[in-house]
This record gives C-alpha cells, structure tokens and sequence, in this order.
DNA sequence: GTTGGGGCCGTCA
DNA sequence: CTGACGGCCCCAA
C-alpha cells in the first residue's frame, strides 16, 4: 500500500455519516488537491470497505460512480440512504449533504 | 440538458 | 522510462 492510498482512505473516514463528499475534496483532505482522478482509482482498490466509507464519496455533479467496487452502485445507493441521505437515480443533492471543506481543515 | 476536449494524478504492465 | 487506464474535473460550444 502507498501513501497516497493511504492518505485517501485516511480523508475518506473523515466523512460524517449522513453526509457525502466528492473526489475533488477528498484528493484535497489527502493533500493532493489535483489527484481527484487518482483517487477514484485508489478508492476502487478499497483494502476494507467496513471502515473506508467509499459510499459517501460521489463526482462533482452529486452522481454516483458508475463502477462501484462492489455491489454496484445499488449497494452504494443502499448504504448512503441507510444513512438518511435521499438518493434520486443514483444522484444527491450536494448543496444539502455535501460536507464544507473547511470544517475539515483547522 | 448534451458532447467534446484538455488537464490532472498515481499505479501497474 | 513509456504508455495505458481509471469510481475525475472544468470549461467551452
């Protein structure tokens, strides 16, 4: 495991539950503010999908991945909603359960 | 709403 | 080292 990965998963469990962030702010928490991409990549080889919450990570549009490394986006939509957090064809609202950046950054 | 293009980054073959 | 390949992102039509 790198310490990119690392980093990623790191950011990934700083995510409340309830609540949803996307690639872009997560590559940020990990501090590679430019590596969104890299990230998906990272979070679809999820060491253990118990305690990463990869589920709560969404693109920039509040759209669910398309790939999801298991169960598939419904099994995505099923934990997210399981949280409260209202999903509409595999879509969230990001104004109303995406996370503030700065709350994470002290 | 839709494409399409460019750029970005880390992994792996 | 080089080149592909993503659970991406942004802006311009």
């Amino acid at each position: 495991m790198t310490d990119f990965e690392r980093k990623v998963y790191e950011a990934v469990k700083l995510i409340p539950e309830g609540f949803v962030a996307t690639y872009g702010q997560i590559a940020e928490l990990a501090g590679y503010p430019r590596a969104a991409r890299a990230v998906g990549n990272a979070l679809h080889r999820n060491p253990d999908e118990e305690h990463v919450f990869c589920h709560r990570v969404v693109n920039s549009n509040g759209d669910l991945a398309k790939s999801f490394g298991f169960g598939g986006r419904d099994e995505q939509r099923r934990r997210l909603i399981a949280e409260g957090v209202y999903v509409v064809n595999y879509k969230v609202d990001l104004s109303e359960y995406g996370i503030n950046l700065n709350d994470f950054l002290k």
